[in-house]
DNA sequence: CTAGGGCTACAG
DNA sequence: CTGTAGCCCTAG
């Protein structure tokens, strides 16, 4: 495949609103190859694809599908299939069983063809292939589900439960995570490249070996970083202005487009560091294409800046937000946002409004635990632990990631999941300074949770 | 050991 | 003042 056309596609698919082109059409009609970056690109679109149907609301069996041919690509890349991945799978797959059950009794609808449909012959085809979706989790669902059959009265408390929140919330995080594993798109790599080289041109005379003069390169990308990516948000701005339901996306949790919020952000130009650095070194051969590209992509995004009432930024948002928009969407992250903050009450109960009274949250039937819902209270260690003993305790110092821990990290991600000691095991050398709860803080502002 | 809240330094 | 990055602390 050209590398222009990749591009191009990637240009796509990874562009917030794209209401024409439907990413999986957009795949096949390109007829990608199984290279990595192929099926890079082929992610994208899953994901891509699924986060539209986040923002439509739709969460049908459509998603199952996309869920099942991500989990296929990422068997390609050898990735670990993601917690989040195995548990958007089997809430979804619940959600889709749930919208059969709104008779009051079993009987009376499409459930016993929903449960035919999509428990017997779907998920019985996911367990003949040995498919890591199917978890602990999902087998009990069935079980519930085929109880509910004959118990009228599990058939009822499953009914109002709210499943589909929770469907989200994991749906929104995979999307998360997985857009923190690719990385940032080719064109911003470029742009960034670009970006890097006129800086090591201005600084002249002093250093410019990227080793030796560390701080340089920290520099020129570190204003790279605020540049570009100020310039996407005022973009995003200005799409908000004209008409749409944006704002949580602001926060880096609107499911909209995780990949622009979190990840673009900080991450994503956190990892422009390594394409920057290393490429800058060996690969002139794109280089006339990039030249191009990246001064096209530079103007687009000035253009862009130049139409843009600068007081658009990310930091001021929340307002006009929530009013209309699509179905819950916007609201669970909110929810884990605020709860991972300590304060959620509101919030949370507030979603549980939203679609239905009877929702069982405390999961009595069959121990299933909605994920981080209602946050306890926080609160804390006694103030005498504190006060007591003052040992001033010498911090770390800090010391910035590279970009080469960046890519071992997600790379280390990809390989291990979330096994921190692991991912520091597999590269102890590059890791020796430090901790597994290093690794595990590093990831957490990648996917800006 | 991991998850998650908190703290500190720092930049805008 | 606010947001971010890195590090620390603690519960489970």
């Amino acid at each position: 495949m050209e590398v222009i056309d990749q591009w191009v596609a990637e240009f796509i698919l990874r562009r917030q609103h794209n209401p024409r082109v439907a990413p999986i059409n957009l795949i096949s009609a390109l007829q990608l190859g199984d290279s990595s970056d192929c099926i890079k690109l082929k992610v994208s679109s899953v994901l891509r694809d699924i986060s539209n149907s986040l923002i439509r609301g739709t969460i049908d069996e459509g998603m199952l599908d996309l869920l099942e041919i991500l989990e296929k690509l990422l068997l390609q890349q050898h990735s670990l299939l993601m917690e989040s991945h195995k548990s958007a799978y089997s809430w979804t797959a619940a959600e889709c069983t749930l919208r059969f059950m709104w008779p009051m009794f079993a009987s009376d609808g499409l459930f016993t063809e929903a449960l035919e449909r999509i428990w017997t012959k779907r998920i019985g085809i996911l367990k003949e292939s040995g498919s890591d979706l199917v978890t602990h989790d999902l087998l009990k669902w069935e079980t519930d589900f085929n109880k509910a059959l004959e118990e009228h009265e599990l058939y009822q408390r499953i009914r109002e439960t709210n499943i589909r929140y929770t469907a989200i919330s994991f749906l929104t995080q995979l999307l998360k995570e997985q857009w923190a594993l690719l990385g940032s798109s080719s064109l911003e790599s470029v742009a960034q490249r670009r970006f890097l080289k006129r800086k090591a041109v201005n600084v002249e005379g002093d250093v410019v070996d990227n080793r030796g003069d560390q701080s340089a390169v920290d520099e020129s990308t570190r204003g790279l970083e605020s540049d570009t990516v100020d310039v996407i948000n005022e973009q995003r701005g200005e799409e908000d202005r004209n008409g749409n339901n944006r704002e949580n996306a602001n926060h880096g949790e609107g499911m909209e487009c995780p990949e622009n919020d979190g990840i673009d952000n900080g991450n994503a130009a956190d990892e422009e560091h390594t394409m920057g650095a290393q490429e800058q070194e060996h690969e002139p051969s794109l280089d006339k294409g990039d030249k191009t590209v990246a001064r096209e992509l530079k103007d687009y995004l000035l253009e862009i800046q130049r139409h843009i009432d600068p007081s658009i930024r990310r930091g001021e948002e929340p307002n006009t937000a929530i009013n209309h928009s699509v179905d819950v969407t916007p609201q669970p992250t909110r929810v884990n946002r605020t709860a991972t903050r300590g304060q959620d009450h509101n919030e949370a109960t507030q979603q549980d409004n939203v679609n239905e009274k009877g929702s069982d949250s405390k999961g009595t039937w069959s121990s299933r635990i909605r994920p981080r819902l209602p946050t306890p209270v926080p609160l804390n260690v006694s103030p005498l632990k504190k006060g007591g003993l003052a040992k001033p305790h010498v911090r770390r110092p800090k010391k910035f990631w590279t970009p080469e821990e960046v890519e071992a990290l997600r790379e280390g991600v990809k390989e291990y999941g979330k096994s921190w000691k692991d991912i520091k095991n597999g590269n102890r050398a590059l890791f020796s300074e430090r901790t597994e709860v290093d690794l595990k803080d590093k990831w957490r502002n990648l996917v800006g949770g």
